[in-house]
RNA sequence: GGUCCGUUCGUCUAGUGGUUAGGACUCCAGGUUUUCAUCCUGGCAACAGGAGUUCGAUUCUCCUACGGACUACCA
């Protein structure tokens, strides 16, 4: 059903890059405006001047993009609304709903100190206007609080947690604009999000108490209140709320590291929200048709990574290879630059059922663009034995020399027929083939990834493997 | 400390006033396979605890415990 009045927002602050947890409220944000075909703002939280970077505004730009999350409308940037939020302060004061606060910082601390609390002890919200008058004549500092209502209940429904509610005396006159006149966080964005017109405020679990303190703002503005609702939050395993103490947390890590956007937004997806049924692997349109945000759990979600790679190996098993390719390119663009397209998606085809990730299919891939410089030791050791297997190869490889046809069937039936005739067990001449054929002792298939590197290469580097196996580290056991 | 929120296998979760509480990941055991992986079969494993409502509670209510978030002249 459309909804062209439907508008989410993503208010990320540049103080880092891109991580998990939001990119997981930009998901659920962008899900809802496409599910309901509204629209989907970013609005830059660029008011804290100490630790907002522009670098960090960009990098959390591109791994959206990367993400595929892309946004209505142009960047908003809330350093650049200052006259705006100025404003809405001064319709504040004017109407009494804010107050003017003289109390320094160190007067506040000693009561604090003092009676345990942390509650503004309120000794400005009611003062005369003479009082006021003078330490403004005096050049006093002054904050300026918005003055809350002290009985009865705050409340709204939130479209996952329900009905949160509570009683007012528990909040105190909060700061709405600092002594220096510069606004603070809970006005601009009340005024932002009505000045944006935002219907739907999705963003973390940990801006409930904020939420309270900003229906009064809305209300004391006259602004109608939007629906919230707020998404559980992403917990490390240790259950505590996903930092940077948990190693990878950013969303670059994970491009870096070889996962797809899309095996990335299937798992965030999954982290909180399900359609009801045992599907778990999605595209990013499936996503969007299925989302429903009362499906959206309140349970906070462990981010499993082991979870990650399943997600990711089953979405590279139905990825098709010049798809696959296309993402290799980007982590790696000279990656089989030497080769034909064919050829190089021949090594997709042959790769992909034992590739977790991207970054795999580089990392497995060596033996099909250069000659192996390196083999594995164990299984030098436990394969390749001085004159027996040497003897072995030397006598296929005659065999192999002599195929007018070079394909898997008729390798694989030349190295059968040989094992046959000699009473050898195949694995003794696959092994050694595989080491000498790609240095490692696990992959696709020998016989086709014979076939893919062709007579001439497969020859080369038998006789490689004859002249110079088994190559034994000088300083080990060699059993 | 206060306020708010939460609690189904280790993890992500489904689910219902009466179910053998289901699936997925991980792990384990088999099978397939030249290897690795895939795949197939099987297995381990949960309703935090206590009251109450009820013929019957995992499901509804309350309490407790535990966990988390918030409690700034940060956002």
């Amino acid at each position: 059903m459309a909804n062209s009045k439907l508008r989410v927002r993503f208010a990320p602050s540049p103080t880092g890059q891109l991580h998990l947890g939001g990119a997981r409220t930009a998901l659920f944000n962008w899900l809802f405006a496409k599910h309901h075909n509204g629209s989907f703002l970013v609005r830059i939280e660029d008011t804290d001047t100490l630790r907002s970077k522009d670098k960090f505004t960009e990098q959390i730009c591109q791994s959206m993009k990367w993400l595929g999350l892309d946004w209505d409308d142009e960047l908003i940037f809330q350093s650049k609304r200052t006259d705006l939020y100025l404003a809405a302060i001064q319709t504040l004061l004017e109407s009494g709903q804010a107050y003017r606060c003289f109390a320094s910082k160190d007067e506040l601390d000693s009561y604090r100190s003092k009676d345990g609390s942390f509650f503004y002890p309120e000794i400005w919200r009611n003062r005369s206007e003479n009082e006021i008058q003078a330490k403004l004549d005096n050049k006093s500092p002054f904050t300026i609080r918005l003055k809350t209502p002290k009985e009865g209940i705050v409340s709204f429904s939130d479209e996952i947690y329900g009905s949160i509610k509570v009683d007012n005396s528990e909040i105190d006159d909060f700061i709405i604009a600092r002594s220096d006149g510069r606004p603070v966080y809970n006005l601009v964005v009340v005024v932002d999000d009505h000045d944006m017109e935002i219907s739907h405020i999705i963003r973390g679990e940990d801006h409930v108490a904020n939420t309270l303190k900003q229906i009064y703002i809305y209300e004391a503005l006259n602004y109608s209140i939007p629906i919230f609702a707020h998404l559980p939050m992403i917990l490390g395993a240790d259950k505590k709320r996903l930092s940077k103490r948990h190693g990878a947390t950013g969303v670059q890590t994970y491009q870096d590291l070889g996962y797809t956007s899309d095996v990335l937004l299937n798992h965030l997806a999954l982290l909180g929200w399900n359609p009801g049924t045992e599907q778990d692997i999605f595209s990013v349109d499936d996503i969007i048709a299925q989302f429903d945000i009362k499906r959206v759990q309140k349970k906070s979600a462990v981010f499993n990574i082991q979870k990650l790679n399943w997600i990711s190996a089953q979405h590279i098993m139905i990825l098709p290879s010049n798809s696959i390719y296309n993402h290799i390119k980007q982590l790696n663009p000279s990656w089989g630059s030497n080769f034909d397209t064919p050829y190089v998606l021949n090594v997709i085809n042959l790769l992909k059922q034992r590739s977790k990730t991207i970054v795999d299919f580089i990392d497995s891939s060596h033996y099909f663009f250069n000659n192996p410089n390196q083999f594995d030791k164990k299984t030098m050791r436990k394969c390749w034995k001085p004159d027996t297997t040497t003897q072995i190869i030397e006598s296929l490889l005659i065999e192999l020399n002599r195929l007018s046809e070079w394909n898997s069937t008729s390798i694989e039936g030349i190295i059968k027929k040989y094992a046959e005739e000699n009473k050898i067990l195949i694995g003794k001449i696959i092994q050694p083939t595989r080491l000498a054929i790609s240095g490692v002792s696990g992959g696709p298939s020998l016989f086709s990834i014979m076939e893919l590197l062709g007579m001439k290469v497969c020859i080369s580097r038998l006789n490689y493997a004859i002249n110079h196996f088994p190559i034994i580290e000088s300083d080990n056991n060699g059993s």
